[in-house]
RNA sequence: UCCUCCUUAGCUCAGUUGGUUAGAGCACAUGACUGUUAAUCAUGGGGUCCUAGGUUCAAGUCCUAGAGGGGGAGCCA
């Protein structure tokens, strides 16, 4: 078989490479479907860098049978042929092949991928195989542009890209259970002489567990560095099982000195939009093809919160609006409380049909580290609320005295000693300061319009599952 | 964790009041067709009715428990 040199097919069907008709080619990539007759058959070939397919015409008076029959769906072959005009409606040029090798056969019986009719609770049985669907190849390849447009919006902004642990040893860095991190043998643990468990024995000494915030530690970044963003894996051991919930997720933690609560927001949103914007720039084919199957106003969406500021909303004036709705809730609202998910959505996809900033919420419902306001009654956080996700941010501006921070922490039971080198940040050099965190998976789920977040990452971990 | 719904062929689903041999579409196999687009047409094979108990002359169907999954809630990103 002739060796060409592979060409991927976004460059045939994009023409990004030089490519002229009659020339010959080699294509490599994983079958879809094959159709045909007697004479003639017709392989779409996809090889994941784009969601279209190219479509390899076999003649088939010039092949084994036997070769042609063994190239099924899910096959993987190397196709060498010449680029040519297609006859047929649907695609605008083909490849007329001359030689094929199969690399990998997908025996018909066992391979669970079929032409159609998958659910996605099916294909999420069969993560490993998932990706090769439209629908998967669609979102992880904006999965990527997400993750990448997240990137390159921080470095332009001149923030540095920060790397907080993932095994800590602070057990106040937020809410959230965690899982515990150990080397012990837990058939036999160590004790100590008064029976408690000897961590002084493990690893590293004490008891650590995996991060469920990367935030405190991106502190220290932003206290030295400026403007720094955190992008990493983040834990959480809670018993929740939600659409919108993960075990194992990642999340994008900004942390800018001299930031204050409206830079925060300013931030906040002028970042959201731009990620959505491009995602509508770069990933048009894999959008209108989850618009088509999955969400038809996707797009429609998309430009919306791109082209219109966000509501900025006061927790007391939230309450007063809902107070006044003409909406019955299962909930009652009270000053004092957090709002319930009904409450969030009222406020977002009836009142406003906005995203909507809420600010300034009571203490008693927020982290030990949100700036005090002056009315000693509420703090200086910030919650994104969007459409169908609910919360997709949450952050504050920072207390930045020392004196306050230690009087809130000792209310709330934090003990100040494990946390000293937090506390450093406000006993040296203190300054005002903001961040908040995004969690990744939840921007993916409004820019491709799915509506579970364990259809957009690889292998989702929740309770009960960490297959694959 | 709580509420609720679901589990029947490889996949998506139907299955009447508890009653004979559990059906369809797709997929697969064979055949037909010189250009298909989830190709079409004909024929054919294919079942632990989620699991374990129970009620009954008789259970896919009713009851109990369990497992897995969906939706909603809580926790949050």
């Amino acid at each position: 078989m002739k060796d060409l040199k592979r060409i991927e097919i976004i460059d045939l069907l994009q023409g990004r490479a030089t490519l002229e008709i009659g020339k010959e080619i080699c294509v490599k990539g994983w079958v879809r479907t094959k159709r045909g007759n007697k004479s003639i058959a017709f392989i779409a070939l996809n090889d994941g860098t784009i969601i279209h397919n190219i479509q390899v015409v076999v003649d088939l008076s010039k092949f084994d049978e036997d070769l042609i029959k063994r190239i099924t769906t899910g096959a993987c072959i190397r196709a060498n042929g010449t680029l040519v005009e297609s006859m047929g409606q649907g695609q605008s040029v083909e490849i007329q092949a001359t030689e094929i090798e199969i690399y990998g056969e997908a025996d018909v019986d066992t391979y669970p991928l079929q032409k159609k009719g998958h659910t996605l609770e099916f294909l999420r049985e069969i993560a490993h195989l998932r990706p090769r669907t439209n629908t998967f190849g669609a979102i992880f390849r904006m999965r990527h542009a997400m993750a990448y447009a997240i990137h390159k919006y921080y470095n332009d902004k001149r923030f540095f890209y920060w790397h907080s642990p993932l095994i800590t040893a602070s057990d106040c860095e937020g809410a959230g259970e965690m899982f515990q991190v150990t080397t012990m043998d837990l058939n036999n643990i160590p004790k100590t002489q008064d029976g408690k468990i000897d961590f002084s024995q493990d690893f590293y000494g004490k008891q650590t567990a995996l991060t469920v915030s990367g935030q405190l530690e991106g502190e220290l970044g932003a206290m030295s560095l400026g403007k720094i963003y955190t992008f990493g894996p983040t834990f959480r051991a809670e018993n929740s099982n939600t659409p919108r919930h993960l075990a194992e997720f990642w999340m994008i933690e900004p942390e800018m000195a001299f930031y204050d609560l409206n830079d925060n927001m300013d931030l906040a949103e002028d970042f959201i939009k731009y990620c959505v914007k491009y995602a509508l720039d770069n990933c048009k084919d894999d959008l209108e093809f989850l618009q088509n199957m999955y969400d038809k106003e996707l797009i429609e969406r998309l430009n919306f919160v791109v082209e219109n500021d966000f509501i900025r909303l006061k927790y007391t004036e939230a309450i007063d609006i809902l107070l006044k709705a003409d909406q019955k809730f299962e909930f009652p609202i009270d000053w004092g409380t957090d709002l319930q998910s009904e409450h969030e959505r009222y406020l977002v996809e009836k009142h406003f049909k906005k995203p909507v900033i809420l600010i300034d919420y009571p203490k008693e419902i927020k982290a030990f580290y949100m700036k005090q306001n002056e009315d000693g009654k509420t703090v200086r956080a910030m919650d994104v609320l969007f459409p169908k996700i609910g919360e997709i941010i949450g952050g504050s501006q920072r207390e930045e005295s020392l004196e306050k921070l230690m009087k809130r922490m000792d209310e709330m039971g934090v003990p100040k000693e494990e946390m000293s080198w937090y506390l450093d940040t406000r006993r040296f050099g203190s300054a005002p300061h903001s961040g908040f965190g995004l969690g990744f998976e939840r921007l993916l789920l409004f820019v491709t319009g799915m509506s579970n977040i364990r259809d957009v990452i690889p292998f989702p971990r929740t309770p009960k599952n960490a297959d694959f």
